[in-house]
RNA sequence: GGGAGCGUGGCGGAAUUGGCAGACGCAGCGGACUUAAAAUCCGCCAUCUUCGGAUAUGUGGGUUCGAGUCCCACCGCUCCUACCA
């Protein structure tokens, strides 16, 4: 018998399937195709443990649907632009092409010590120009479709990583990738227009059945839809004189979803940078106290805001608006609580019912005019049948935010109000019919700002020319080129680079300047998956019919921090350029799974910087690739967090081992190296191990079967373990000599040993392989056989051991035959627990066939 | 503040539509083999027990013949998100 060796196997079967070009993948024919992908990793050094875990889920799934008939694409690419190459390059004076391909080496250099059957002629990385290419030209279509922008205003930027951010990159406050403390900037910047698509990227999360339902939550909350209405109050004098027929200068707008409450407004307050703020107080005496707030309010971080009790400020405009549905004089405030960029930038303040308003207001020393009660308020009894406004103070601690029926609310007095209420319709209609009002829906959604700072990213492909405009770069022209010739340790940029820089205006040829902004490395990731179904096409980013044969993914895999960045990009992306009529479906990803994080013995997570890293290198040198692999899907499953435990690697190392030797048993070929002396004491009869081996064997075939669909990975290395348990029971009840004389269980033996390994083969391949070749005595890979099948009929067993229960506890055990009639059942189970009945009147008896009875008895 | 999820032996976890809780594995304990150890093989392994049983899936209620699973309240933990009007 040969020693089980992963040293030698591994790395020689590699070598075998390489030469063989085994996971070469050609356009899809008529089978049925599967794309199994893998988030695409970013080359920051060598694999962690995180990748190895992420990369065996899809090679797994990816090998297994092979076996299972499907044409399989399962590529592998890199997100290999991004900030930490720069910093690199700047650290050791070098250009971040040279980490960064030096990273994908060794990355893809483990990849395949790993054993990922990739297609590596697919092989997408990002900051090749013939991919980035592509990028520039679908930036330029989603251009001419009207869906880029760029606009000035304020900005998220890291002062660390010397960028701006998009909304989504920006986490408490912090940058998503430094963690540094975001400012706010006005620039002038690119954007995408997602917001476009707001309404669908919510909608057809209803077709996302294969998702997560957290991470669908996520992206719905983010998309953050909130009905309302838009209410137009007019500017007027200190008493309270408004302009009889007011100009749109005259108007302030505010967004409310509780229009029912504004007979409670008792004030009014705009965002520290709502525009034309200047312009109401130039020149008046609160001029400088507004100015002041707005300084103060820029130096207040989104970091100190997320905490979440930040003291709000403001100040008074010394200007009042009137409210449009009773007439009155409402002073303007500017305050630091009200953001810029959601709705119109302004509010009216309602302190009854909001807390942020009341929190206010108590500051202020302004009105307090309840408007909206619950029942049992002891002022509900005065006001409930007084439409005028008489209270204007309260002794409470905060806001009534809930449901409620309204008073001192004029017409309205009495309705109830709250969220979608009967009197917010109400007052929406009155206001819609003096045309002061309009029903509205906001998103929070904000369009993606693209365009960065740095010089390892896609240039925009754009030029400004002082005659023409800012155009694009012709077609013909593309890609624009990242200048290789650059020192960012000298503090070069872009936007530094004078050869880059000049140029020539495509429309009118005169002098003119390159845009000098990068994309957001997502625009990247957005569309990878696309370009693998086609990786090498020169006439375009992609070949509709491939691309259209391939996609959607059938199966991503990846982390959950990517829920909604990455996740929502890829979608709007998709949707975009099905209305380019570049892709005829909608969606990317038909099934995600995200998969948990790989902790540390003692659940915490692995950093360097704590020192628990554990390095795959050293897990391969010491069990082999295929344990890790195999170890990895059996310890959890697989969107949950997984504890690293030395000791359960090692476990799945020896059980290889046991198979392994198994294996030999199984056909015979052990000789004297057999584990497995026939030890009949206390055993079961030979033909008795020998029926639940067959029956064991055609179980855990559709078991390994269901449990694969469902991503059960862990489920179904246990169950195969089980079919090795009855496999080694049989063994030792039964010798060498019995099973060569018995031509059934010859053949059950071998069927078991095939069918052992080929269950395996998708985890270990490896091991499978070398199994399957020189012990079993195939041909080839296992990666070209098809998978087990299995007759339901032999996975039953023909007796089964019933609980009889009696009032729901267990009192005795019956053996029945399988297919026993339910008379019979209840007459054996009767009589089973006749001592527990005696005396008593027997009201039922439940009969779950192959489960259990219960008896009810009084 | 808003949202989502999770609480099962010493540990990781299993229980697919409500149907025998603890599959499978790790650790531990005992045995075989060995001069010995490792490896390997076999067996035991929720708790208490007067050996009849009793108690057990975070706590307390409820629905049901039957609840880890469904409902309500509470406790604890984790993740996401946030002056979004």
């Amino acid at each position: 018998m040969k020693e089980y060796n992963p040293h030698e196997i591994e790395p020689r079967l590699q070598g075998e399937w390489a030469k063989a070009d085994l996971f070469h993948v050609p356009d899809n024919d008529d089978k049925p195709k599967k794309y199994i992908l893998e988030m695409f990793p970013y080359p920051s050094g060598d694999i962690h443990m995180g990748h190895v875990r992420n990369y065996s889920i899809g090679d797994v799934l990816a090998r297994y649907h092979r076996m299972r008939g499907f044409d399989v694409l399962h590529p592998m690419g890199w997100d290999a632009f991004g900030l930490p190459a720069e910093n690199a390059a700047i650290k050791h004076h070098s250009h971040p092409a040279k980490w960064t391909y030096a990273n994908i080496e060794t990355q893809k250099s483990s990849f395949k010590r790993m054993g990922f059957s990739y297609d590596w002629d697919r092989t997408v990385v990002a900051c090749d120009p013939e991919y980035y290419r592509w990028g520039q030209w679908i930036f330029e279509q989603f251009w001419k479709k009207g869906l880029v922008e760029r606009r000035n205003s304020p900005v998220n930027w890291c002062p660390s990583c010397k960028t701006v951010l998009a909304n989504e990159q920006v986490i408490e406050g912090r940058c998503w990738r430094c963690h540094s403390e975001v400012e706010k900037r006005d620039l002038t910047q690119w954007y995408f227009k997602i917001t476009d698509y707001a309404q669908e990227l919510l909608d057809d999360l209803d077709q996302l059945d294969g998702w997560p339902e957290r991470v669908k939550q996520q992206q719905a909350n983010w998309i953050g839809r909130s009905e309302g209405a838009e209410v137009d109050f007019v500017l007027c004098d200190a008493d309270g004189n408004a302009p009889a027929d007011p100009t749109d200068d005259d108007i302030i707008t505010v967004f409310t979803t509780r229009a029912d409450t504004l007979f409670g407004c008792s004030f009014f307050v705009l965002a520290p940078e709502y525009k034309g703020l200047d312009a109401l107080v130039a020149g008046t005496a609160y001029e400088q106290p507004v100015k002041d707030l707005v300084e103060a309010a820029k130096k207040v971080t989104a970091v100190e805001r997320a905490q979440g009790n930040h003291e709000k400020h403001g100040a008074f405009t010394g200007r009042y608006v009137m409210n449009p549905i009773n007439g009155q004089k409402v002073p303007v405030w500017v305050a630091d609580y009200v953001v810029a960029d959601y709705g119109t930038g302004a509010v009216m303040a309602v302190p009854c019912g909001d807390q942020r308003d009341f929190e206010f207001a108590r500051k202020y020393d302004l009105p307090i005019v309840p408007i909206i009660l619950g029942e049992d308020d002891p002022l509900y009894d005065t006001l409930k049948d007084e439409q005028n406004r008489v209270v204007t103070s309260v002794d409470w601690d905060e806001a009534y935010a809930a449901e409620g029926r309204l008073v001192q609310s004029g017409p309205y007095t009495g309705m109830v109000g709250g969220k979608h209420s009967e009197g917010e319709a109400a007052v929406v209609a009155a206001l819609e019919e003096m045309g002061r009002g309009r029903r509205k829906v906001e998103y929070r959604l904000r369009d993606w700002l693209i365009s960065r700072q740095r010089y390892w990213g896609n240039p925009i492909p754009a030029i400004h020319c002082e005659h023409c405009g800012t155009v694009p770069v012709p077609e013909e022209d593309l890609p624009v080129m990242l200048p290789k010739d650059i020192d960012l340790a000298a503090g070069e940029t872009l936007a530094t680079h004078e050869e880059f820089i000049n140029t020539t205006c495509p429309v009118c040829g005169r002098p003119a300047k390159r845009e000098t902004d990068t994309m957001d490395t997502f625009t990247c990731s957005s569309w990878y998956y696309m370009r693998y179904t086609d990786p090498h096409n020169d006439q375009a980013p992609f070949d509709s019919a491939k691309v259209n044969s391939w996609m959607p993914v059938d199966q991503y895999i990846g982390g959950i921090e990517h829920a909604i960045l990455h996740l929502l990009y890829s979608r709007f992306y998709t949707k975009a350029l099905r209305d380019l009529g570049l892709v005829d479906f909608d969606e990317p990803f038909t099934n995600l799974l995200c998969q948990g994080m790989v902790k540390d013995s003692n659940g915490e997570t692995m950093s360097k910087s704590k020192g628990n890293v554990i390095a795959p290198e050293d897990m391969i040198a010491e069990y082999g690739a295929d344990a890790v692999r195999t170890y990895i899907l059996f310890m959890a499953p697989p969107d949950k967090d997984l504890q690293w435990d030395e000791e359960g690697l090692a476990g799945i190392y020896k059980f290889l081992n046991r198979v392994w030797r198994q294996v030999y048993d199984l056909v015979g070929a052990a000789g004297e190296d057999t584990l497995y002396q026939p030890a009949n004491k206390g055993k079961e009869k030979p033909a008795d191990a020998a029926k639940t081996l067959l029956r064991e064997r055609h179980r855990v075939v559709g078991k390994v079967g269901d449990d694969m669909e469902r991503d059960n990975f862990n489920t179904a290395i246990a169950a195969i373990m089980e079919l090795s348990n009855a496999a080694g029971t049989f063994l030792h009840v039964t010798s060498a000599e019995d099973r060569a004389a018995n031509p059934e269980w010859a053949a059950l033996a071998r069927d078991a040993a095939e069918t052992i390994v080929k269950l395996l083969a998708p985890m270990a391949p490896h091991w499978a392989d070398e199994l399957w070749n020189t012990v079993l005595g195939h041909e080839g890979f296992l990666y070209n056989e098809s998978w087990p099948t299995f007759d339901p009929e032999k996975a039953k067993a023909d007796e089964v051991e019933l609980a009889v229960q009696v009032n729901g506890k267990v009192r005795a055990r019956i053996t029945v035959a399988a297919d026993a009639a339910e008379d019979d059942v209840r007459a054996a189970a009767l009589e089973a627990v006749a001592a527990h009945t005696e005396g008593k009147q027997v009201v039922k008896a439940i009969v779950i066939p192959g489960r259990l009875v219960n008896i009810v008895v009084k």
